[in-house]
DNA sequence: CAGAATAGGTTCTATTATGCAAGTGACTAT
DNA sequence: ATAGTCACTTGCATAATAGAACCTATTCTG
């Protein structure tokens, strides 16, 4: 699999790597790189905004935020000229991040967030406070890893992949 | 929303964080931690299988470990006394991290994966290859950030809220 | 018009984490 | 007896981070 760096640590960057999770991660996985891409999902746009939100120090949110338009997640939009002032917009391919925050969102909900979820997502077509689930393409069935089978793609040639076997303590 | 710190770099824990993602990047946003999960999900359990497949230091695999044992995503479980030997499985906690990672690949599958994607997922159900889409468990339609709204759970105050605008580039 | 405030940065330095290499202890195989 | 494996641990140089101060352009306030 040669994984030589992960995330790209502010440049080093794992070009050969044939993972599709490392390639997220080396677009995400910086350290606030997935707090600021879910306050620009919740509509923050503006430097100082993220920067009062995250308390992060700007020198560290300006390096986050050039690397996320430079990976095409973010857009720097000039919304003034004369103050220069600009601001930050998802890109489709950042919106397309949608599902990873998502699942991780729910994922603290159930596991660590002793006072009940911080946030409700209502589904505007149904109007219900509801849960995500996901479901096979093919067959709108239900889907977890029990349930699947992985095998090499057109990107790979297969020869790291282990035989399925139980991944968990219990044995599943 | 007061986030101090993001994932704990090494120890600094940001407890009073009341956000859900931020609480699962504590637990899997360490530089190598999801990769490590990614590997536990292909069956990998071993130190030197990990070591080898990610190419990482084995000080930061032992501390990556140790943290992930800590946070309950990982079990350590002894399978030989004699020369005394430990592997790495999933607990139920960590199995549940599948979404985020399914989320991860498929995102990087589809802006990063100029050769294909590397792995292809088969539902063992309906036989085919597939993509795993998000629908509302309420009432089983698709669902994205378009057509939902965010409102303040038990777990927040909500203040921070701010109203539904567009958020992407386009003006969605 | 002077002075304060705001937005969006940049520069500096101390701290912290990482990568690499080498070493350790308990065995096992030859 | 010697070499090798597995699961770690330690030390050290390098690289990334946090925090604070500083900077520039412009607008607001009195």
């Amino acid at each position: 699999m040669q994984v030589t760096m992960l995330a790209s640590m502010e440049h080093k960057s794992l070009s050969g790597m044939d993972c599709s999770v490392a390639q997220c991660l080396e677009v995400v996985g910086e350290w606030w790189s997935m707090l600021i891409m879910r306050d620009a999902f919740l509509g923050v746009r503006r430097f100082n905004e993220f920067q009062s939100r995250l308390g992060i120090s700007s020198n560290i949110l300006q390096r986050r935020l050039d690397r996320l338009v430079e990976t095409g997640v973010l857009a720097k939009v000039r919304y003034s000229d004369h103050p220069p002032r600009n601001e930050y917009r998802l890109t489709n391919k950042g919106f397309d991040l949608w599902p990873v925050l998502d699942a991780m969102r729910q994922w603290g909900d159930r596991y660590a967030a002793p006072g009940g979820p911080p946030l409700l997502i209502v589904h505007d077509g149904c109007g219900s406070v509801c849960e995500t689930i996901q479901v096979c393409s093919s067959c709108g069935v239900s889907i977890d890893p029990r349930g699947i089978s992985v095998v090499a793609g057109p990107g790979r040639s297969g020869e790291d992949l282990i035989p399925k076997r139980p991944i968990t303590e219990s044995g599943r």
